[in-house]
DNA sequence: TACCCAAATACGGTTTTCCGTAAGGTATAA
DNA sequence: TTATACCTTACGGAAAACCGTATTTGGGTA
């Protein structure tokens, strides 16, 4: 298990939960912070004593307060840890749960591991640890998805009810109006045409007839 | 089973192995002509000596020789004592495989079977003797289609394959341009849109894709 | 507030499908 | 033989699908 672990958190109460983890997995060398800056010069001093931190949790968002601070998140402070030391370990716990933000750090800043505070955040974080200490990527289910490299190629219950609509003979100009009948938004013969191309390619379908022997065929619809 | 049979056929040896088929069927009393008038004659006796003819086994076509006769086909000598023996059986046995003479023969004169002469003609001969018993109507596979009014409304395999390959994601011209790299015939783009209209309108498919979709839901494809 | 991004919408051009009509060819019927 | 019916093929116009691009919109961020 690691040995030597730093966690930055503006909140104490968080860090306290976060140390009272590491400590139930038997480690001893726990050092906390509340500043990005303060975590960010204890790692380099670390690193000058060759006495490194092999593990770094930290949070995204920090409260501004009187101290002026050089690194103003966690994300730009990750950003200059990992051009200095591309090999330490990081975790992020933080609130946020975008997906965008998920997969900036994931795959510009290369972190390790992304944990979402919540009900079951202590629980997921002592997973992580153990998890990037296989060496092994972990995310909190809620942003598991930020992995596959594009959300919107997954085909949702819109996508579904125009392919169904469309075996049952109506053109696309008539699920536009049907959608625009029954309110249901988006409905453009636009949309329509982009979510089917979408479709075919993600199907591999030459055209919608066979978009729809295909997806008959899956049992989809 | 039937007691008293007159067999009408200009061949002989043809007669010869109907008399053997009844004869196997347990038929004692049975008379044979080679002419259509004589079978007509003996018929119209038999009625009028309160004996008649329980069934009539004729031939379509009769060679004609030196005897000027008064019914020249089967089809006429049918015909005519069809009008006058309405609850006659009668059971052509004949080469004829054409459907609209079949039907003819069905609907406008009222025969009971119709057995076409081949390998297994005596076979279904027997068969179909027993339908006509049984008060039931006798068609020999090859002709059986007959009894549905429209033979052109009917599926084919060439119409499952055109389906087929539609499913399959290829355009008509595709398909048509398939047909002939494969000698396949009819193969050109406006018989493959004519079939594809014929189909939507049986199966009151709006359109293409519509129709794909009910074909497969039916298992055809 | 202003800005940004992504989704939704609009639009124009090309291809394919859809549909009616007509010409050619073949086999049956009169 | 001619006439007739049916099938195949060809053609042309209208509708729909296909495809790229541009503009608008709405929700979240700085």
């Amino acid at each position: 298990m690691f040995s030597k672990v730093l966690i930055s958190d503006d909140l104490g109460s968080i860090n306290q939960g976060v140390i009272s983890v590491l400590e139930g997995l038997g480690i001893e060398n726990i050092h906390q912070v509340q500043y990005c800056d303060d975590a960010f010069l204890k790692i380099k001093r670390a690193e000058l004593d060759a006495k490194p931190f092999d593990l770094f949790i930290t949070d995204l968002s920090f409260i501004k307060d009187h101290r002026a601070q050089k690194f103003e998140s966690g994300s730009d402070l990750i950003k200059a840890l990992k051009q200095d030391l591309p090999n330490l370990n990081i975790i992020v716990y933080s609130v946020e749960d975008r997906l965008q933000k998920v997969r900036l750090l994931l795959n510009e800043y290369k972190i390790n591991a992304y944990v979402c505070k919540g009900r079951r955040g202590l629980i997921e974080l002592e997973k992580a640890i153990q998890f990037v200490y296989d060496k092994d990527i972990f995310l909190s289910p809620q942003v598991a998805q930020a992995l596959t490299p594009k959300t919107n190629l997954e085909i949702d219950n819109y996508d579904i009810q125009v392919v169904k609509l469309l075996s049952t003979g109506l053109s696309q100009e008539e699920i536009s109006q049907k959608f625009k009948d029954n309110n249901i938004s988006p409905n453009s013969l636009s949309t329509i045409e982009k979510r089917l191309n979408k479709l075919r390619i993600q199907f591999k379908a030459n055209n919608a007839i066979h978009l729809v022997a295909i997806v008959k065929d899956l049992g989809l619809i």
